[in-house]
DNA sequence: GTTGAGCGTT
């Protein structure tokens, strides 16, 4: 009978609503129910679920119609081994629209003073037994923020562990569609992501008299038995002042043509990169 | 199959 939490938020104004945390991954609204109804009126059920994956974010809502059944509750189920893992029941201090609560009942109905952070303290005394302490909220924290604000098309680069409810996002499927579906546009030319190009902003490949012979830039430095297409580009070490430069000094825009060196020899250039240190 | 601080849904 999980019809907790299918019809949206009931009328939550009039109950009180305790947080339940701590709860496994697996537990359901159905497993929660019998422990809570035991101590009251319980009208309501939630378990927050991961809105991509549909997996439960390991903390509930329950809701009581009275006060002092949700208070008999905390105090009884609080600690309270469910499932292997020992809860934490609380009163809720936020609603579903940021309202502050009191004693699991809202008393304000838009924390319209606090810009966007309703939550302006944890903890108060809640923690006292539990070893509760300030930990850096990390994980379920950006989980839960991505999946709020990010949206669903960010790359959700380690975000590949689900549990056995979602199979459909353990493997294969799930980010990876994503993934290729973005950057199938882009895919064009660079099939080996290993190497990059060398000169990401512009292309290599020569635009006009590439090899006006037919031979490859590389073949003709070294025919020419002169600077190799490396020692044009030194590539850290500018330095090599013994190294012939290039009299044109428009080598730069030149990618694919030939420049003539102060030694006399005609080379190809090959890389943009390497033409520029040179200037 | 896995996670583990936290406050919310047709």
């Amino acid at each position: 009978m999980s019809h907790f939490g299918r019809s949206g938020p009931p009328d939550i104004t009039d109950t009180y609503s305790l947080l339940v945390l701590n709860i496994t991954f697996r537990t359901t609204a159905d497993d929660l129910f019998p422990l809570f109804d035991k101590y009251g009126k319980v009208v309501d059920i939630f378990i927050p679920k991961d809105r991509r994956t549909g997996d439960s974010r390991g903390f509930a809502f329950v809701r009581y119609k009275y006060a002092d059944e949700a208070q008999k509750a905390v105090d009884r189920l609080d600690g309270r081994v469910v499932d292997g893992r020992e809860i934490t029941v609380q009163f809720a201090k936020y609603g579903p629209n940021a309202e502050r609560i009191h004693k699991g009942r809202i008393i304000e109905p838009v924390p319209r003073s606090r810009s966007r952070s309703p939550r302006r303290r944890h903890r108060d005394d809640y923690s006292r037994d539990r070893g509760y302490r300030r930990r850096s909220r990390s994980r379920s924290y950006d989980r839960y923020e991505r999946d709020r604000y990010r949206g669903k098309d960010r790359d959700y680069r380690r975000r590949s562990r689900s549990r056995s409810a979602s199979p459909d996002y353990s493997k294969g499927r799930g980010r990876g569609c994503y993934d290729d579906d973005r950057r199938s546009s882009s895919r064009s030319l660079s099939a080996s992501p290993a190497r990059r190009s060398p000169s990401p902003r512009r292309s290599l490949t020569p635009r006009k008299a590439s090899s006006p012979r037919g031979e490859s830039p590389y073949r003709r430095s070294r025919d020419g038995g002169s600077p190799s297409p490396r020692s044009v580009s030194p590539r850290g070490h500018p330095a090599d002042s013994r190294s012939p430069s290039p009299r044109n000094s428009d080598v730069d825009q030149c990618s694919g043509e030939r420049v003539t060196w102060a030694n006399g020899h005609d080379v190809d250039v090959v890389a943009v990169d390497a033409v520029c240190i040179c200037r």
